[in-house]
DNA sequence: CCCACTTTCGCAACGCTGTTGCCAAAGTGC
DNA sequence: GCACTTTGGCAACAGCGTTGCGAAAGTGGG
């Protein structure tokens, strides 16, 4: 709950945070609907705030109530809802061989999406911009004026994510300096979002409730890609951890082979390398191990309750790289006499639009305060 | 900016919010002091707003006006001041061989210290909980009543900080599950928090304006701490991040060397140690190097703008260790083509007693909105 | 069927927040 | 000495969540 501009909070900052908040819970009640009871003892607010508050959002079109809960010997509960329909995102997924774009509502359920082979390894930064606008443009127009929201781009590799500058995307070296974003908005003249795929992959999951307890609210997890390379999204209290360059979730060039073989990035015995050797020579089990014993030195450092593991490499094999982290972790558990049990592990949902539909949720961050 | 109890947020917790915040700003401007015009520029707030908050501080005798700036044209500008007797916390820090206490007023500045040497490796939890009361005890008795906020209290190892419940405490095994805070509290009758000690130093470190930037507010840094063991405390946008069950930073056991020696924990190949080993025998170059591997590892995953070292290891032979980690670093920055450049290394201000003032720190922490 | 009771939720008055408009205070500089 | 600039307090204000209260909408016992 800040203003934009410094840490200070004035009345529409508190306005903006607790009406964010309830749109929050809203949207994570789903289809369910919540009641604005249950949500005054989510927020800790009073009852009639938050029914000030619901009226405002239902003023705006953002909810309405829907139904109404059984008696409990007394006037039954008010359901409401988020409506789907009053908003509209677009989340692109720019890879080196494919553009992925989805088209999801408020509630972020995708309501169309579109796909095409490009090869931007060796094309400029003026023909990604070429794609995501071909991509994107047929998807905001099937939506009405004014309910939508931005789009949300997503590629691997070094960038800026506040300022939406690219740096030396991993396979596109000529694009050091390229003002993405700004380029993209002036074409769709839509609010744009940069950022790297692996934490659009970790927003979309941590909207999609993982990572959430049964009692506490959004807690930490990590995410690992496994594909042609290895990197990570890190949701720490339900925000996705950027760092100040954008630059953290660099796990794949975590050294944990001092002296090691030789990887790609110049340096020896990184994680990425060992584990794609690993893998080029068939041998899943070690590559899991050796991914385990990464996830397990970031589980340490962050104290993190969850490891998500996705990508292609992971998805053709999910068992053994699940059951192989899994084991690293319960040994690291058993050597410490962890206090819960070991860190769980588990294959992220999502599939191959998880990136694209987490690029949407960048945008929709705005709207539900989840900018990461 | 939250209600306690959940993200809700009312008029006062706003108040509570932006009067914290305002106090934080005065600490920083120290002894210099801040006016009111440049802390509206700093908060966002308007200078009204800000003359109304100044005013409530000054009538609880947390702030007082102290001299003015010169003009610039127009009426000058009046200097506020943090009033440093406002307010007291004890800093307690807990280690095998010895106990160490410092009284520190509101700036954070050690008014008075006592140290005493104890034997707690076989001691049952009583005797630490004696210890900390009688070092603590003495320290209290100077303050005005009411004027004692609180008592922190830092120690190695595992440990519940939300609860304040100690869990294998590193070199206490009999310790598991002990209920240290409200054992102490109990005792002295007054506020106290329970951290690992260092969550404890990267506090102190955090309010004495390390990994702040001219521009930017409070950023991101790692403490590692090398002595008889090798632990981190992390910083993560001016706050200590703890994880779930205060378990982050766990650095020392990061595997760096898969299949490498075995380490006391029972892994094979943890940076502790290959580190400790090397200083054994004598080998601070490799130590150095061997630590910069896990920093730069680190580094990677968070992102973070600043490494500062501590630990009597590392202070018998500063150099060597800044040294070694930097050009690890260095390597690292060189390679990724990094935009600002290497990660800077430093060794750690607050010596000795870094600790327990930063142990102190944890109840201030209170006052100022850190509590990390 | 009626009536007491429970529970939800909106209306109205309220206290308190930061904001705005205005003006006194306190300097500089021609 | 007077015009000007800059600071900062006073007073009125809009808008936030809170409190007090009552209408609405159910259940359940007699």
């Amino acid at each position: 709950m800040v203003n934009r501009t410094n840490g200070g909070a004035n009345l529409l900052a508190l306005r903006s945070h607790n009406a964010t908040l309830v749109l929050d819970l809203l949207r994570g009640a789903g289809e369910e609907g919540i009641s604005r009871l249950e949500l005054a003892e989510r927020t800790g607010l009073t009852p009639q705030a938050v029914s000030k508050i619901t009226a405002r959002l239902r003023e705006e079109g953002l909810a309405a109530e829907a139904g109404r809960r059984a008696s409990t010997g007394g006037k039954p509960r008010t359901v409401l809802r988020l409506v789907p329909e009053a908003g509209h995102a677009v989340g692109v997924q720019l890879d080196r061989d494919e553009v992925r774009a989805v088209l999801v509502d408020l509630t972020g359920r995708i309501v169309a999406e579109r796909r095409a082979g490009v090869d931007l390894g060796s094309a400029g930064a003026d023909a990604a911009v070429d794609a995501v606008v071909r991509e994107a443009r047929p998807l905001a127009g099937g939506v009405r004026a004014g309910a939508l929201l931005g789009v949300g781009v997503a590629l691997p590799g070094p960038l800026d994510h506040v300022r939406g500058v690219l740096h030396r995307v991993t396979g596109f070296p000529q694009w050091e300096g390229f003002p993405l974003r700004d380029a993209v908005a002036a074409r769709l003249d839509v609010p744009v979002v940069v950022d790297k795929d692996t934490n659009a992959a970790a927003l979309g999951l941590a909207v999609a409730g993982e990572g959430e307890g049964p009692e506490e609210a959004a807690r930490s997890f990590a995410y690992l890609h496994l594909a042609t390379g290895l990197g990570a999204g890190l949701v720490i209290g339900g925000a996705v951890h950027r760092g100040a360059r954008t630059g953290a979730g660099e796990f794949g060039h975590q050294v944990i082979q001092l002296d090691g073989p030789r990887c790609t990035c110049g340096d020896r015995g990184c994680v990425e390398a060992l584990c794609l050797a690993a893998v080029a020579r068939g041998d899943l089990e070690e590559a899991a191990r050796v991914l385990g014993a990464g996830a397990s030195n970031l589980v340490g450092l962050l104290d993190i309750d969850l490891v998500l593991l996705g990508g292609r490499t992971v998805a053709a094999a999910p068992d053994v790289f699940v059951r192989g982290v899994a084991d690293v972790l319960e040994a690291r558990a058993r050597r410490e006499g962890a206090v819960g049990g070991a860190v769980p592990v588990r294959p992220a949902r999502g599939g191959a639009w998880g990136v694209a539909a987490g690029a949407a949720q960048l945008v929709l961050g705005g709207v539900f305060g989840r900018h990461g």
